[in-house]
RNA sequence: CGGGGUGUAGCUCAGCCUGGUAGAGCACUGUCUUCGGGAGGCAGGGGUCGUGAGUUCAAAUCUCGCCAUCCCGACCA
């Protein structure tokens, strides 16, 4: 039986628990199916357990961290007028037969069953056809919006790899927002208002973010952002530029053409490159930089059954901005050799953009290069000396590469610096992509029917768990930043077996602390020698350590370590509790 | 989905190649000593060796199927 202690909560929050009745199930060894930092130290510190694959079990003390950071998430939502709701998991198919996604969306995301009138749902991935099935029964008329509906759910998608823990599971925890609105003015309001929002909240959790422009993806919509959390683990690259504030996912980035080289042209000449394949081989060979070269890569067209995209040679193609050109396929199929060769008559490594039958594309820096090196066209040959104008007919110049570190920043100030990133919120307008399919209208001033425009936000609340560990760890463990932690503090005392002067002060301490709204943790735990306790205590990184031991008390002093700086003090017993006090306010004043 | 790896105690793994009594460390239970940086002794509990078939006198070990899981490539909060 637990003992009951009527101290140890007050309201929702517990402030006191002991360790000695609390689930810490800390892993001296790294799993071994956890890779990144954040991944081995929430299995190892006890917070989440795996139940299959991108399916996790939240442990009390993981629950903890969650819930805080859903209450921050909560506290700026709200305060930016946006009322909170909650919508099923269970979704019935007929809601994304009307807005067209049940056979599109990305199939096999979504986890589709029947129940026993073999009627078919799924589990939510997101929930766009919900929200605007509410607001087409529910608003009526123009004055009531705009409006902002959020929800903090679980959401399912089958991910085909789930990877790095929590950062992409299946199964996961997430805040999702949507707006309705009459004009595009006010959905513009709304959607910077909740760019503000979300900055207020990952700053609110100390975390070193950028906000990034970013592609629509399958969710579809104009304008939208990305935030992500700064860090080398991320499976993201975003773009910034070094003198503004542009900053861009790597996807999106505009890479700017330099300007065309004013070389004359000469005359072209065929030489034999036996074997040569790729463009390293070939710049070794002919002792040149592989940026006077062009790659030439044959892809499915929309129009015509391929399609030619033409790269320097140094560069890689942006298979999002190639999947935007109207000339290639929506889904980006590279030509197998079969293909290739049945049009142009030789095999890839040997291809050039001169005399081609087929829609010709060309990068900007690409473009710009004159006297250039190329495939011939003809197995084992390249063309030295290639000029666009003179040698290969209609083409057309686009954006469709990479932009690479140090390339000119599009906004013209400064140059790109390349970072990776966890994104952990988007924003987008979605305009009338849903309102429209599924017939979300309000009346207008003159009683007339309008559809509706919608914006939505995301924002990965378990991600955000083990982004937040990705920047906030040493070797010895997590280091909550203070609104995050789940304890604010942890009591340890030494011997406290044997010495009762120690075991009544730390039990002292611990009720004051307690009793003043500060989550702490004592612990009890019998058997555990200290030197398993200060690790555990570091692992699962509470920010702030009370260690009482009869060294201290023989002088009237109790140790105090903060965990991030790893800096000590001796503290008086009689102070430390209001030292404490004042420690953790500083904490939420920051 | 394609390619590769791995499934043996709660965790980390050995044993498999070369078939013959199922192991170690950590964790757990009891006990004694210990107790300011993941202690040590003694005693103990815990495994249908992922699963199904096959080969064999005999299968954790060899063969095949299936399942799970992880890693590398195309998607997303």
């Amino acid at each position: 039986m637990i003992e009951s202690d009527p101290h140890l909560i007050s309201g929702l929050k517990i402030t006191r628990m002991k360790a000695s009745r609390y689930t810490i199930s800390t892993l001296k060894e790294t799993p071994a199916d956890a890779e990144i930092a954040s991944h081995q130290l929430l299995i190892r510190g006890g917070f989440i357990r795996k139940l299959a694959s991108g399916i996790y079990n939240w442990m009390p003390i993981g629950l903890k961290v969650l819930q805080k950071i859903e209450r921050i998430i909560r506290e700026e939502m709200n305060a930016s007028g946006a009322q909170e709701v909650l919508m099923p998991v269970v979704q019935p198919a007929e809601l994304w037969e009307e807005s067209g996604r049940w056979g599109k969306y990305d199939d096999g995301l979504l986890l589709k069953f029947t129940d026993r009138h073999n009627r078919n749902f799924c589990l939510g991935p997101t929930h766009e056809e919900i929200i605007t099935e509410i607001a087409r029964n529910e608003l009526r008329s123009h004055k009531q919006l705009p409006v902002n509906y959020y929800q903090i759910q679980t959401k399912f998608r089958d991910e085909t790899r789930p990877r790095f823990g929590v950062l992409r599971a299946r199964e996961f925890m997430m805040k999702d927002a949507y707006s309705f609105h009459s004009s595009q003015q006010s959905l513009q309001e709304t959607y910077d208002l909740m760019h503000e929002t979300y900055s207020r909240i990952l700053s609110r959790m100390q975390l070193d973010f950028r906000p990034v422009l970013a592609d629509t993806g399958s969710i579809g919509g104009s304008a939208s952002m990305e935030f992500h959390v700064l860090a080398d683990s991320g499976e993201d690259i975003i773009a910034f530029s070094s003198d503004s504030d542009y900053a861009a996912n790597i996807e999106m980035a505009e890479a700017v053409g330099p300007e065309p080289e004013a070389t004359t042209p000469e005359a072209t000449e065929d030489i034999s490159t036996p074997g040569i394949k790729t463009i390293a081989e070939l710049a070794a060979f002919l002792k040149i930089d592989p940026a006077r070269t062009v790659k030439t890569l044959i892809v499915k067209g929309s129009e015509t059954p391929l399609v030619a995209i033409v790269l320097r040679g140094d560069h890689e193609m942006n298979k999002i901005k190639a999947e935007k050109l109207p000339e290639v396929a929506e889904t980006l199929i590279m030509a197998s050799e079969e293909e290739i060769r049945n049009v142009i008559g030789a095999g890839t490594g040997s291809l050039g953009p001169q005399g081609l039958n087929i829609p010709l594309l060309v990068d900007r820096a690409a473009a710009a290069l004159t006297n250039f090196v190329a495939g011939a066209n003809r197995d084992d040959f390249h063309t030295l000396n290639v000029n666009w104008e003179r040698d290969c007919g209609d083409f057309r110049v686009v954006d469709v590469r990479n932009v690479e570190e140090g390339d000119p920043s599009p906004d013209g100030k400064g140059t790109l610096r390349l970072k990776r990133g966890i994104e952990v919120g988007h924003i987008f307008q979605l305009g009338y992509r849903y309102s429209e399919a599924m017939n979300a209208t309000v009346l207008d001033e003159n009683g007339k029917a309008i559809t509706m425009l919608m914006g939505c936000y995301g924002m990965g609340v378990s991600r955000l768990v083990g982004a937040i560990i990705e920047q906030n760890h040493d070797e010895k463990g997590i280091i909550w930043p203070a609104p995050i932690a789940p304890f604010h503090c942890i009591i340890i005392p030494v011997n406290g077996h044997k010495s009762a002067a120690v075991a009544e002060t730390a039990e002292h301490i611990y009720k004051a602390l307690g009793a003043a709204g500060i989550e702490v943790l004592l612990d009890d735990r019998d058997g555990v020698r200290p030197g398993a306790k200060f690790a555990d205590a570091e692992l699962i990184g509470i920010p702030h350590r009370i260690v009482v031991g009869d060294r201290g008390l023989d002088k009237g002093v109790v140790e105090y370590v903060n965990r991030r700086s790893g800096e000590s003090a001796e503290i008086s017993t009689h102070q430390i509790a209001q030292y404490l006090i004042d420690l953790v306010k500083s904490d939420s004043d920051k």
